[in-house]
RNA sequence: GGCGUGUUGGUCAAGCGGUUAAGACUCCGCCCUUUCACGGCGGCAUCACGGGUUCGAGUCCCGUACACGUCACCA
């Protein structure tokens, strides 16, 4: 006879009615971008409800465990600022929050769950095959392979006979006739037929649950209001709400999120080398911008804005606007907003970011990294764009001369020529060197020369610089070369061009 | 194969029986300009298909196609 004080003793403690949400990712790999967006909506619900967040780790399958995945999981949630408010970490009043370490709560509850009739003991082992290696394939061509019940309908004096001489066992669900009907907050109700669901196994012969036991009973003991999480368990949901329903208790709200796709048909994944979170910030993405931009994938806020910070999303954040369909990453749009929140920045943090990435290629000390942070500020999408833009600065790079023919600035090699002829002797006139007297002196000359500023800006810039297209214009650049190496280059210029 | 779900421009999407079918990204053109970028203006481009229901359908119903998910002692 099962001990029922027991139950009542470890029924949560949570408030009824109170929003908490987890994220419960298992520790086998890395964040990707559709987990990422999954624990943003799970805490935006419960941040906008004023609820808890909880993160739980769901490391049951003992063979898939991977090393520092729980390492990657904390650091993503805390530079995400996604931080939860119970966990492993943290404690709560519901833990243990490592479902290894709940095992033995999975056990009272299955033996409750055999007592109350949801399910039973099976002690077939011709079940355990090694895994199918490709079950879709399977199961088109022979249909779906359902368990057949025979222990189910054991008489209890065998079971007892089983019980006794040690026989191993499984737990598995007992799934009743007729239909079970579920509802989710984004995909509406959904109807099966329950001669569609097999009898799953509960606790493994190891005595560990699987999801489909452990996630039912940790999401009712930890008082989760809203289970959020992928579509891929659209279809089992029916089973849990039965088992809900066997245990007389009420199910959760749902809200199934539909994946993130690498194309129209492929899910994002590792296989296919789509960056998750971690390979983005290595690609010189602000994490800022990933979760803005992580958050309008498959939800849309309604209004015109695109644009939203942490807090705001919290704010504007409803669960109406989760699309059902599934939607493909977009690196060009994800660009466009890594490129807002760049130039959204500070100077000072702009140049704290860009400055390891500044002197991959500026090596040289003499330059001020300050002015060079400034020039690339507003021009660059990501931070990895840096190095390559203004590695002209320690070499100037073996240019052609018919770089200094530009239509628009009107320039040609002759032009060009007395150009920088002009250029260097109000140069060498030049004593104190700023941006501000820099700038004043070419603006004079081109007004002395009777040329529009182009005319003169562009064949100064590209002596400078050696590229076509540079960060800042003719002045920043040469302030920032300063004065005797503006004049080493333009005269170089001058004899490419005789 | 069974069951479930989905399908508005190239992409993200708004739309909730009557709209010139929003907006954003991309791309193109123009303006601004010291190259580029930013910014401003403009442009290309969408309701998967077939039947209904209705005075009227992207919006409701049915079917078809296609796609995805699921059918493990994985989650």
């Amino acid at each position: 006879m099962l001990d029922h004080t027991y139950f009542t003793a470890i029924e949560s403690p949570i408030p009824t009615g109170k929003t908490r949400t987890r994220f419960a990712p298992s520790p086998t790999g890395y964040m990707h971008v559709g987990n990422l967006r999954t624990a943003l909506y799970a805490y935006l619900i419960a941040k906008k409800a004023k609820g808890d967040f909880l993160l739980r780790i769901e490391d049951t399958d003992q063979a898939r465990l991977v090393e520092g995945a729980m390492e990657v999981i904390y650091k993503t949630l805390a530079d995400c600022g996604l931080t939860h408010d119970e966990g492993p970490d943290l404690g709560g009043p519901v833990g243990p929050y490592i479902q290894t370490d709940r095992k033995p709560i999975y056990a009272q509850y299955a033996d409750l769950l055999v007592e109350l009739g949801g399910a039973y003991r099976c002690f077939c082992d011709k079940s355990n095959p090694e895994p199918d290696p490709d079950p879709d394939a399977t199961c088109a061509a022979t249909g779906p392979v359902k368990y057949d019940g025979r222990c189910s309908r054991l008489p209890a004096d065998e079971i007892a006979a089983k019980l006794a001489a040690n026989t191993p066992y499984v737990i598995r669900q007992r799934i009743p006739e007729g239909q079970t009907t579920f509802s989710d907050l984004v995909f509406g109700q959904i109807t099966v037929d329950n001669d569609t669901l097999d009898d799953n196994v509960l606790i493994k012969s190891d005595g560990l649950p699987t999801y489909n036991f452990a996630n039912v009973i940790d999401d009712h003991l930890m008082g989760i209001s809203h289970v959020v999480r992928g579509s891929e368990y659209l279809s089992s949901t029916p089973k849990y709400n039965l088992l809900y329903q066997s245990f007389g208790w009420t199910p959760p709200l749902y809200v199934h999120c539909s994946p993130v796709m690498r194309d129209a048909t492929h899910k994002m994944s590792k296989r296919h080398g789509d960056p998750s979170y971690e390979d983005l910030i290595d690609q010189g993405y602000l994490t800022d911008a990933i979760l803005n931009y992580v958050a309008l994938l498959g939800w849309s806020p309604g209004g015109e804005e695109e644009i939203f910070t942490r807090e705001q999303l919290i704010e504007v954040f409803d669960v109406k606007g989760i699309s059902k369909s599934p939607a493909i990453f977009d690196m060009d749009k994800l660009r466009h907003f890594n490129s807002a929140y760049i130039r959204a920045l500070s100077p000072e943090a702009f140049h704290a970011l860009a400055l390891p990435y500044i002197q991959q290629t500026v090596k040289n000390p003499a330059y001020d990294t300050k002015a060079i942070a400034d020039i690339l500020h507003q021009r660059c999408e990501t931070l990895c764009d840096i190095p390559k833009k203004v590695d002209f600065f320690d070499t100037l790079p073996a240019y052609d001369i018919d770089l200094y023919e530009n239509k628009k600035s009107k320039t040609d090699a002759t032009i060009s020529k007395s150009m920088l002829e002009a250029a260097i002797a109000a140069f060498e006139a030049l004593d104190h060197w700023t941006s501000e007297s820099v700038h004043t002196c070419l603006m004079t000359l081109a007004e002395t020369l009777e040329v529009k500023n182009a005319t003169l800006m562009y064949p100064v810039r590209i002596a400078a610089a050696g590229k076509a297209v540079t960060p800042g214009g003719a002045v920043e650049i040469c302030a920032i070369l300063g004065k005797p190496e503006t004049l080493r280059r333009l005269r170089l210029g001058l004899e490419k061009l005789g």
